[in-house]
DNA sequence: CTATCGACGCAGGAATCGACGCAACTCGTA
DNA sequence: TACGAGTTGCGTCGATTCCTGCGTCGATAG
């Protein structure tokens, strides 16, 4: 009664696989129903199904399938953790990987690795609890250098060559605003927000923003953050309003990097002590002086801290 | 009116089915007169009616009989008529309060107002707090209806009306953003995700979204939310991919509800059962048939939890 | 006598099966 | 740096299995 075998495209709908992986996975590892006679159909039952869902879960961390597939053969539920004690990676030599219906990450590793399967399955929970799990491990800026960059890349590639994939760069993008909007947040303790951050005006992606402001709380600090698509006038409305010590402006691509939006900034009455050009969309050299353009995340975090010490309280408060 | 015990016969003629076809639906999925003694003859009262109407309606839309019938074993109504008890747009007239560099937050309470003022500020410190304090408090649907809304609307009005204030609509829209996205969730133990989430192509307002989405994640339920400027293809193939029981495409105006984005969703090989147009985009009787318009986050919310409830495997059968 | 009952079976179609192949990524090597 | 070998997810094809609506039959309720 309670036992309803599912049938594999049910299974395969609840994985995010399609049908046809499943039964790969079944002829290739031996991860399929307990008992299945062949030229019938096969069902699944619930432990096979917690089975796929241990499989699931540790391609999703990286693991070669081939590997997944050895532990979810005798790994009782998908509540079993891992055994942490073989997680690290262990990738036994020659061992090749990387193949299918697969976003190319390079050399990133085994995490980029697992969470681009897991985007490409739509699968939000997993790849919520990978960003998650770098950020807790290595901090925003590695997390963002080392695994976010690399998959966004190579979502923004493979989706700029098979005009496809546009699913998951919004759904990707969308869980790692999550987890930047939840890294923990120092309390107000550290004084005032000094430091705004803003899109240039019709600028639309926030995302390197986001981890600028997740690694600015993490590092304890305060800031302001605009969002997208912020017109010269209604940043500059801003600035006379609030007064900040920073202000980081992005821009994607050339077509939004107005310069005069930066000059407009530097000659307001609250003149901020430093603008930041930040993103591949400003030009060097047609940059107003005054202006400093960091070349990654770490620079514009650095620099941003060093804004903060060079002039609130130091230590004590 | 009056409950008239119809026959198996006249119940047939009146679902354009065999009378056989009745009987099997009985014996095979159980959907029959609610009490019948084995040998005597079956006698369907109203509501036996309105389930077999259900699962007439839904079979007809190509959905699986035996999906279908799981879903008319609770579904009351034959469509998907909701207790529509009241949409009271109670619109104050005249009230006229707080003057000056102010938004308009109407009859909305003290909360809004004083959210209204921190947005005004610029304070995002303030405005997570109290976003998070009413979150905690009252709830999602209950902080998006009597907060947030009110708020922004105010903004927007305010907003077309000076044309300023994009600054404050920017950062206020995130800041809601971040707290919902902190909205605690709970473990993936309630099995997967069979409801996405996605605007419709080139709408970008995914706030009252992501309001779902934290409702639904307030509820334990999963759901997968694909975000802004979703085109139609990239909508349906990711409809094929994981194949979701529910589908919910929101639309803020009326220039990005293309009515054609649920036609092709509903012929799509893997119909979704429930397809929620959601939004003031939509023009009701534009809709294509079998797609249910909700009226506000409440009545998505129990549409959404109602699904998964019809679906999943809730205790015994 | 008529409509319905339970049981059984059948035909059409949807879903799945097994086999095969393709494309795309990684990695070692030249 | 370029290239070939290994891996892997998934699409396709013809055959098979399973689901589903309904007709038929002898018995029975109304």
């Amino acid at each position: 009664m309670a036992d309803e075998a599912l049938s594999a495209g049910a299974v395969a709908r609840r994985l995010g696989v399609a049908v046809t992986t499943l039964r790969t996975w079944h002829q290739r590892y031996g991860l399929g129903p307990s008992q299945h006679v062949p030229g019938h159909h096969r069902r699944y039952t619930a432990a096979d199904l917690a089975r796929l869902e241990t499989m699931r879960r540790l391609t999703a961390e990286g693991i070669t399938p081939a590997e997944a597939a050895r532990w979810a053969r005798q790994a009782p539920g998908p509540t079993g953790e891992v055994p942490t004690n073989a997680l690290p990676e262990v990738r036994p030599v020659g061992v090749r990987d990387g193949g299918g219906q697969a976003i190319p990450v390079g050399r990133a590793g085994p995490a980029a690795r697992g969470l681009a399967r897991a985007a490409m399955r739509l699968d939000s929970v997993a790849i919520g609890e990978a960003i998650a799990r770098a950020l807790a491990a290595d901090g925003v800026v590695a997390t963002w250098d080392r695994l976010l960059r690399p998959v966004l890349v190579g979502i923004g590639e493979r989706h700029a060559a098979t005009a496809g994939l546009i699913e998951v760069e919004h759904l990707v993008s969308r869980c790692v605003s999550e987890a930047f909007a939840t890294v923990p947040r120092i309390g107000t303790a550290t004084g005032p927000a000094r430091i705004l951050l803003s899109c240039a005006d019709e600028e639309q992606h926030t995302l390197p923003l986001e981890a600028l402001a997740a690694a600015l709380a993490e590092a304890g600090m305060a800031y302001r953050m605009l969002g997208a698509r912020v017109p010269a006038a209604a940043l500059v409305e801003a600035v006379n309003r609030t007064g900040p010590a920073a202000v980081v402006v992005w821009s994607h691509t050339r077509a939004t990097a107005d310069p005069a939006q930066l000059t407009v900034l530097l000659t307001s009455p609250r003149r901020p002590l430093l603008v930041l050009a930040a993103g591949p969309g400003w030009w060097a050299d047609s940059l107003p002086a005054g202006v400093v353009r960091p070349v990654d995340l770490a620079e514009a975090v650095s620099l941003a801290l060093a804004v903060r010490d060079s002039l609130g309280r130091p230590t004590g408060d």
